[in-house]
RNA sequence: GCCUCUGUAGCUCAGUCGGUAGAGCAGAGGACUGAAAAUCCUCGUGUCGAUGGUUCGAUUCCGUCCGGAGGCA
């Protein structure tokens, strides 16, 4: 069976991915699949930076804005979820355009990672988080050296949500984590990725970036946005937020809103420097310094190059 | 004008009873398979405000000057 071709844009945050992803899909009959493990809850419309339908320029979006905030998500959730999308793409004739900024759950779809049918036991996460947090770090990490040495070898002990998954994946299904990984990666991908990376040739317009674009959700009205999540409560993935989590302090007295806001900014960059590691490893990716360009329509010209090289349409 | 305090890393500040200095934050680099906008690891040379003096040696002691804060007039 032929492999399936996909368009992957991938950078850090607010470099333009989603814009990009809209002109790319436009230029290719496609329809852009988001890869982002906070678009696709309802709402935080403001704070996830979702394009508007005038942005999306009539072109249907997959995995955005389709799941309560309440509602728990994992990257085996996003693979099963895309690859469904993926399907329903290519069988009307179209072309898929993966495009966010959620490095694991781009490289877990396109390298085709499998993951089993198990689920995330919190109860059992929270105990032993208590575990770790009475006998210490290095106590629960010892366990996990003696059910499974190579995988405690991996893990730093201070890195406890590593070290109790490792040793949730132990107790579920019998199997230790270092081998469950070899055995997710046996099967080839499905895929031929065209792989574009977005990014600015110096780190300080990004920045200059980043700090302009939280002005703007500000300014947009994120914090009403913010406060009626804070107010329904119960957020589980969503309440990770960037943009939410820095707004607490500011609704329960305890922080300036100016304060706050200087937070998400700083956070945001940080977020940005952790994208770029991530991406940064993968050498398929053909990197474009989008501040080098006049317009979305000079880097998709750019781009439409690259992409005949990697995918044969 | 006088008195007191103060000037050390991008920021907030320690410190050296005289042998050229160190924390937190910021920042940089890295890791990453079911919470990933999460989680975690590593990394600290800077005319110690300027200038003169004492000294083998001054960021440290003394003088002068410049900047900042407060008090008295």
């Amino acid at each position: 069976m032929a492999k399936q071709p996909i368009i992957v844009v991938v950078g850090p945050t607010a470099t333009g991915k989603t814009a990009l992803a809209v002109e790319l899909a436009k230029l290719y009959n496609g329809e852009v699949i988001s890869a982002d493990s906070m678009q696709i809850y309802k709402g935080m419309d403001i704070l996830t930076a979702k394009p508007t339908e005038v942005e999306k320029q009539g072109i249907r979006h997959h995995l955005m804005d389709f799941l309560e905030p309440e509602t728990d998500f994992s990257v085996a959730d996003y693979v099963k979820l895309a690859n469904i999308a993926v399907d329903d793409i290519s069988s009307r004739g179209k072309l898929p355009v993966l495009a966010g900024g959620t490095g694991l759950y781009i490289n877990s779809l396109i390298d085709n990672i499998k993951f089993d049918d198990t689920t995330g036991d919190k109860e059992y996460r929270e105990r032993l988080l208590s575990v770790a947090k009475e006998k210490g770090n290095h106590y629960l990490w010892q366990r996990l050296l003696d059910v499974d040495e190579k995988s405690a070898l991996a893990v730093h002990e201070n890195n406890v949500s590593r070290v109790i998954r490792a040793l949730e994946v132990y107790e579920k299904t019998g199997e230790k984590l270092s081998e469950y990984k070899k055995s997710s990666r046996l099967e080839e991908s499905r895929f031929v990725p065209a792989m574009i990376g977005l990014t600015f040739s110096d780190r300080q317009l990004l920045y200059d970036r980043i700090n302009e674009r939280v002005d703007t959700m500000i300014a947009d009205g994120l914090v009403n946005e913010a406060k009626g999540i804070y107010c329904s409560r119960n957020l589980n993935t969503a309440h990770q937020a960037i943009g939410y989590k820095e707004l607490i302090p500011y609704f329960e007295g305890q922080a300036s809103l100016e304060d706050c806001i200087e937070k998400i900014k700083m956070e945001t960059r940080r977020y940005a420097k952790r994208q770029l590691t991530w991406f940064r490893r993968d050498k398929r990716i053909n990197w474009i310094e989008v501040d080098k360009y006049k317009n979305i329509e000079e880097i998709s010209e750019k781009v439409k190059k690259y992409i005949a090289i990697c995918i044969k349409m």
